[in-house]
DNA sequence: TAGATTGTTAATCGATTAACAATC
DNA sequence: TAGATTGTTAATCGATTAACAATC
């Protein structure tokens, strides 16, 4: 038996510009695309689209290209999408806000079903038809609702702590704003999202100009 | 002459986490750290670390390890956050406003000195003493006020517009949080930062786990 | 059929890891 | 001096690009 190839850190992260552009496409009315035109729209090389896609199966038509409607369902499948997770937000100042109102949770077909913070005079408060609950309930609600993903957006000082009660309230993911490397169990899924690495790489090439 | 290798990407975006981990020795009261402890603190092996700062120099002592604000203030020099750039935000809805108050732009040394918006309603506002001011403006103001990079925290129906209008203001590059390919000069340096991938690709590990 | 376009293998390029001499 | 740790070269690993046969 043919030993299946990994996949790479890489081609998993095209995979939702992908879906995105094929969203975009249907959005267009448009039934068939190639990876020419893929990667024209998305500023990759046609072939890194075909290695991709071949990597996960056979999706295209040989001289004719790929189905929209048949290409975005499988790369949602391949990402999970389908499986409709719902998610928490734990720290609601300005950037839990902003998350919590980010549309594209929706298209992606996320469900944010829970909002948490300390503060008093936050919990309570309503954030795109979300409640603000207190954090001393997370576990329980954690557990109660489902829920499978939680976002950090709480300041780098609590942020251990608050992974801390996600692990143990059973989360399977965590997508973490938080500027610090967090301490997790081995299994546990975390993403780092890390604002200052861009700004930062973006300074480097203009003094560089 | 021996040629200099290229930098990789990869190197580049390790440096920002250098620069914050030093910094956070350094508050620590510590003099020196050695590529293993670094390593340790960031989850990066100190084979990685050594090769990343050896790409730019020598910086460290053998046998004894890294001066901590030697090396902050050599990183940062690299990075060009020396250069205290002055950064503007357009669109200021509930993303504009997180990042208009995200305290790590102060710590890696950007002054944030414009905001910009369209809706008269949000016009005239102040968000962290910073005023928003009509974008029909933006010209004149990047202009005026010496403004080196422009963030694009609009709707993505918006943004290439946007772009554009910072493209001839002549900023030196932009940091895009809309979720499209933008089309901007060869010369101008772009960083997206494309909230969905880190979603998604979560999404992708959790539907294996 | 002729033209177009995929899927896949081979070649190249780039990044990480291992090993170790240099030296503080 | 002995132990520690860097800087650098060589080896490995991984990802992208090129080429082209298969086939719609």
């Amino acid at each position: 038996m043919k030993k299946t190839n990994a996949i790479s850190k890489a081609t998993i992260d095209r995979l939702p510009l992908y879906f995105r552009t094929l969203r975009l496409l249907q959005d267009e009315g448009r039934d068939i695309v190639s990876s020419d035109e893929l990667g024209r729209r998305l500023g990759i090389t046609p072939e890194q689209i075909r290695k991709d896609l071949a990597s996960f199966g056979q999706f295209g038509k040989k001289g004719v290209g790929y189905y929209v409607n048949e290409l975005k369902r499988n790369i949602g499948g391949i990402l999970g999408l389908d499986n409709h997770w719902n998610i928490a937000i734990v720290g609601i100042g300005h950037l839990g806000v902003a998350l919590a109102n980010y549309q594209n949770f929706v298209t992606l077909g996320f469900n944010l079903v829970a909002l948490f913070d300390q503060d008093p005079n936050v919990i309570g408060r309503t954030v795109n038809h979300v409640k603000v609950e207190d954090i001393s309930h997370l576990k329980a609600i954690v557990k109660q609702r489902n829920i499978q993903i939680g976002i950090i957006a709480v300041p780098a000082a609590f942020a251990q702590g608050v992974a801390d009660q996600l692990v143990a309230a059973g989360v399977k993911g965590i997508w973490n704003f938080a500027p610090i490397k967090m301490q997790v169990p081995e299994t546990m899924h975390i993403v780092n999202e890390d604002l200052s690495i861009g700004l930062s790489s973006l300074s480097y090439h203009i003094t560089r100009m």
